[in-house]
This record gives structure tokens, sequence and C-alpha cells, in this order.
DNA sequence: GCGCGTGGCACACCTCTATTT
DNA sequence: TAAATAGAGGTGTGCCACGCG
């Protein structure tokens, strides 16, 4: 039951029909709604009565209007089609709930600066008065970077030290070493990595701190770039040539290791007798993989409440361009083993990997 | 670059701005910015002009406030943690930004009637102009038939013929004679259905639909009643008594599929060779699982142009109550072969299945 | 005349209707 | 007549003034 509504062309009651109905003025009902604290108690009951039985709520637009704040977030998401964005998306949704705060979600579409020009424009006419770029690619952050807007902006990714921007994410070097760590206490020394697109903010940090140690621990750090989707892991996964000479594989998503396993089941290859998996997200299904998947968790929860939080709570705290980076954790299943002796173990095929 | 401005406290431009800047009226910029037909090309070129220049972003707050129309749509999901819902969301985002509509998404988190009302008084604030209930539970429907609001409103589900609303949907009966058909023609006659919970509007007309063709057949159709989720599956695949007097499932998921495969993997039940899947809804990745699971497409993107066509084409359409059911497709993948005869194949163990 | 509870008025930014040139 | 203007909402918030013990 909305309302009670008998008026005939109704329009939705407004600040004066409640202040008519119970006898004051719209002033003291806006008071009410903002829980001003200098009313008498009877009034405000009496009120919070009206505002019930006229079903009355409050314009958004009308409040955004006048005291010049949306109470919105904008959301960019720059690639839609990864999993981690999406569950960032939820996640970040969920938190500016709590804060009393929409959000104005935009996916990116277009490519290039069009893209760009799009959710600018959009986020810019609901003024939205903060800003959230979830899983940028590198163009897009760079617009947003130099796009010179005064508000409040939170990357949800792992940038570099060069972004001037606040960020929040899972410290992919963490991330990287666990997997690089189980695999090597496994007794791994050839790992590949199918890496995340070249373009992703997520995916070069990645990579980056996989090949720092690989470098650190003198081995080769071998690498595919591939493109997030299952399809590629599975191309990768069937033909690859590279594959007969590694013993395992860190894939920079769970669906690109789903593929992959998939791919190298076609060949015979069986994980992890023959090769070992570790992925990264932990998404949804990874346990139920065959085998369940070893990967690197996300909390996509937590981060989404950091992003916010950075966001709304930037009354003046030197956040400037803090960064926040959340521990992610190895979840162990049964995609590793020890590496098994396929093979000449260190027979040097014919194979070129983008070595560097 | 997003502005130019050069003044201390700069205010974002208005409408009023572009105006003395152009040397016209207010109004004559409105025209400009609605595509009114009466206007000298040289005028409407030099406002747009002005408009690039200084940056100008018309606000939605106002628009909203003035026009009495949000340009909004409300979107409720139901059941976030189903694949199914989040497709479902992001494709009628999709759909309502071709149309110049944004989207106010809100999901429905806590249960029973305050989960509603939560949602309800959200979307009111902000003065939807139509709603889109996505993957609703019963109890959510029938609160949103029961609140007399006004709005145009499409449900995106397999409602029953009993409901007033308009809604949108794959059609569930294809969907379950497609699966059963197949699940025939290949030789099966004892199917089990693993189901979508019981108070899930999709889950139940796909319920209801299965067990028709299965009576039509005049085969029997026992049932087991899930959540969606893989670990569910993964349960029954595991530990379910009635699994042995069964060649094939159909669930109404793919992850619950997946994750029974997993489990009857475990009990060293081999999908396709012992057991037969079907899936539901075809989620990125199926086509990698192991097996690759032959599934139902759902299309999402077409179920959401659908659901946005039909909120923003009622302008007077006759489309009330209207129910528009796409086509399902199976996909034939890997998961479904001939029943093997293990043991004796009528040989009727100590099970008992809700059988009905 | 001090404080608490209230009311008045301007303003935010657009759209629409009526009116002028 | 075609093009442009003036003015009135629509619905809140913020600031200041006012009445009452």
């Amino acid at each position: 039951m909305t309302s009670t509504a008998a008026e005939p062309d109704a329009l939705r009651p407004s600040i004066y029909d409640v202040a008519r109905e119970a006898g004051v003025s719209h002033m003291t009902v806006s008071r009410v709604l903002n829980d001003s604290p200098q009313l008498r108690d009877e009034t405000r009951r009496r009120i919070l009565d009206v505002i019930e039985a006229i079903g009355y709520h409050r314009s958004e637009a009308a409040r955004a209007l006048s005291s010049r704040r949306s109470r919105a977030i904008g959301v960019v998401v720059d690639s839609a089609e990864r999993d981690a964005s999406r569950a960032a998306l939820v996640a970040v949704q969920q938190a500016a709930r709590g804060r009393h705060h929409s959000v104005v979600p935009f996916s990116i579409t277009t490519n290039g600066q069009a893209g760009i020009d799009d959710a600018v424009a959009h986020l810019a006419a609901h003024r939205v008065d903060a800003l959230c770029l979830i899983a940028p690619r590198i163009p897009t952050l760079q617009a947003i970077t130099a796009s010179h807007h005064d508000l409040p902006t939170v990357i949800v990714a792992d940038t570099g030290d060069g972004c001037p921007l606040p960020s929040v994410a899972v410290d992919h070097s963490v991330g990287a070493a666990l997997a690089a760590r189980h695999f090597m206490d496994a007794g791994h020394h050839s790992m590949l990595h199918l890496a995340g697109p070249e373009d992703s903010v997520d995916a070069v940090s990645l990579t980056r701190s996989w090949r720092s140690v690989m470098r650190q621990s003198h081995l080769p750090a071998p690498l595919v770039v591939g493109d997030w989707s299952s399809d590629f892991g599975y191309e990768i996964g069937a033909t690859h040539p590279g594959m007969d000479s590694v013993t395992a594989v860190f894939a920079a998503n769970d669906r690109m290791a789903l593929g992959l396993i998939h791919g190298l089941w076609t060949r015979g290859i069986r994980v992890p007798a023959d090769v070992s998996v570790i992925g990264y997200d932990d998404h949804a299904g990874a346990s139920h993989y065959l085998p369940p998947l070893t990967t690197v968790r996300q909390d996509f929860d937590a981060l989404g409440c950091e992003a916010v939080h950075a966001l709304l709570s930037s009354g003046e705290g030197p956040l400037e361009g803090a960064r926040r980076r959340l521990l992610p954790r190895l979840v162990v299943r049964d995609s590793v083993a020890a590496p098994h002796p396929r093979r000449a173990p260190e027979r040097s095929t014919s194979h070129r990997l983008a070595a560097m």
C-alpha cells in the first residue's frame, strides 16, 4: 500500500502537502527530514505520521538541485566483460547505499576517447559528487587524470606509483608473490604467466609483479598476453607450443584459467598431473571447476567499502593520492601439484614465448 | 579538457551562462538542447559552440524537476547472486542508454517486506518513470503487484498467466521442452530436474514446464529443489542417493550444473559417460566446463532491449499485461550422451525423490 | 534580551505557456 | 509567420528574522 491518493490527477505529494496536512510550515517538515535537533518531539511525531499517511517521499532531484549535492556516486566500469569489474560494481553499489548514496552506473562500451566523453557527459549531467573508476584501461585512466574536474575520484585498480589519483585495490604484488611461492614450494621452476591485456591497469601491475618475483628467483618469466576471456585461455591451452616447456601456469583471472584447463585437456595434458594452474579472483564457481581451482582471492566487498569510504570521507582528510592496498589470499584447492617429469623437462623445444 | 573555468568559486555553468555568452535568452538555448526545429541554423551553431566552449552540461536534476520526468528507469534486482539477473541488469542498462535513459539500480538484500519497502522508497525518491523488476521471487512480485503505483512496470521473468503485469522473458516451456527432447533423442528416460528455489518466479515456471513435458511423455519427473548455487549442485552430485536411478539431470542454471558435475565426479560418476547433464542460461564459461556444457541459452541482451522497449513505448500502446516471450536456443556441447547401462538400469534402489 | 522553535524568502536550473518583435 | 523573450512553476535547502516565555 503506497498511497491513499484520492485526488484525481494527483501529482506526488510535496513537502508543502505534508506541511499543510500537519499544520506547520514546509521548513519544519524539512527539518524533520534532516534530523534537525531543535524540534519538539510532538511536532516531529505528528509530521512523521503525516508523511507515512500520505506516502510522501522527498524528491532527490529537488534536493540535489537545491543543496548542490546529488548524493550520487558515478561509477564507470571500463571493461564490463570482466567478472571482476561486475563484482566490484555490485560491491560499490552496496557500500554506497550504506552511506545513503546512490550510484549512477556507466559502462564504457565505445572504444577510445568517445567512450570516455560519453561517460563524462553522462556523469556531469547527473552532477555526481564523486567518481569511481573500476578496472580501467590505461587510456581511460589517462583521460580521467587529464580531464581536470574537481570531483573526489578513486580508481579501483592497482595503479602504479605514477598515478596522482587515489586508488583502492588488491595488492597484486602480493598476489603474484603468493602464486609464485605456492608454485615454487610445490617444486616448480618453469612457469608461464597467462596475462591480461596490455592496456589493463590491473593486468600490467600483476604482470610486472610476477616478472619481478621471477627475476628475484632467477627464473625465466615466459608470458602470453590474453584478453581475460575463457576462449583465449582455451586457445592457448589447446595450441600454444610453449606449453611443453612449462610445468605451471599462472592465469591473470579465473576465466582464462578455466579455458586453459579445457584447452590443455583436449591435448591430453592434465591439470594438475601434467601442468599446475593458479587463477586469480576466486570467481564464484572456481571451487567447482575440474579440478577445483587454486586461485588468488580478491575481496571485492571490502574493495567496494574502501572505495566508497575514500570518496565520502574526503571531507578534508589528506587522502590526496592516497593508495589503499588490500591483501589478497591464496585459496588452495586442487589445481597445483608437484611437477611431473613428463618428457625431458629441460628439453628446449622450438617455441618462442614473448620472453620479456 | 573539461572546462576553461576561470571564475574563482565557479559553480557549474547553467543554461543562463550559455545564454548570456551567446547573447540570447535561456529559452533559446533550451530549444537547441531539445532539438526544436524553429531555430535559425546560425543561432543554433553559435549556441552549440558556446556550450562546447564553456563545457556546459544540462542538469538532469533540474530537468527532472521541471519536466516531471526523470528519464530514469528503476531496476530492482531481486536475487543479485544469480548470474542471470546480473546479465539482465547490464543488458537493461545498455538498452536504456540507447533510449537516452539512465537506470537507478537497486538490489534487494534484506528479506521480506523490508527489502521491498526499501526499494520502493529509493525509487520513489528518485521519481523513476518506469520500473523493471528482474528475476523476482514470488513474494516480491506479489508486493509489487499489490502496491498500487501508477508506473509503467515490466517484470523480467516468466510469470504465469495470473500475473496482471507485463512481462518479458525467455519462454521456459520451450526451454524445458528443448532439454527434454534432447535427452529423449539421446535415449534417456529417467531424468532428474535440479530446480531453482521454490520462491523464484522463473524457477517455478521452468519446473512446471519440465514436469508437464515429462507427464506428456509418461515419464517420472523426480525433482530436487536447489538454490542456484554451485555448492548446492555439488552436494547433490556428491551425495544425493537418487542419482543411481537416473541417467540424466536437467539443471535450472549452469552454476548448479557445474557444481553437480564436480560432485558426481567425486563419486566416480562421469559426465556424460555415466550421467548426462543439461544446464540453463549459457553462462559465460559454460563452453569450457569439463565437459563443455550443453545448455539452454537465454539471450539477455534481447531481453534487456525488449524490457526497455516495453517500458518506454507504453505511451498508449495497449501493452497492459502484455507478455513477450523470447525463444531460447539449445546449445549442444559435450555433456549429453546416450545412457550408459551402468548397473541394472531398472533396479529400483532405496531412494526417495520428491516425486511430484 | 537570550534561546528555542518556526516561518519567510531567495535560490538551484530547467521546461512550458503565453507573448512580443 | 518565424524566431525569440518573459515569467511561472516544480520541490527542496540555507540563511535570517521573528515570536514567545
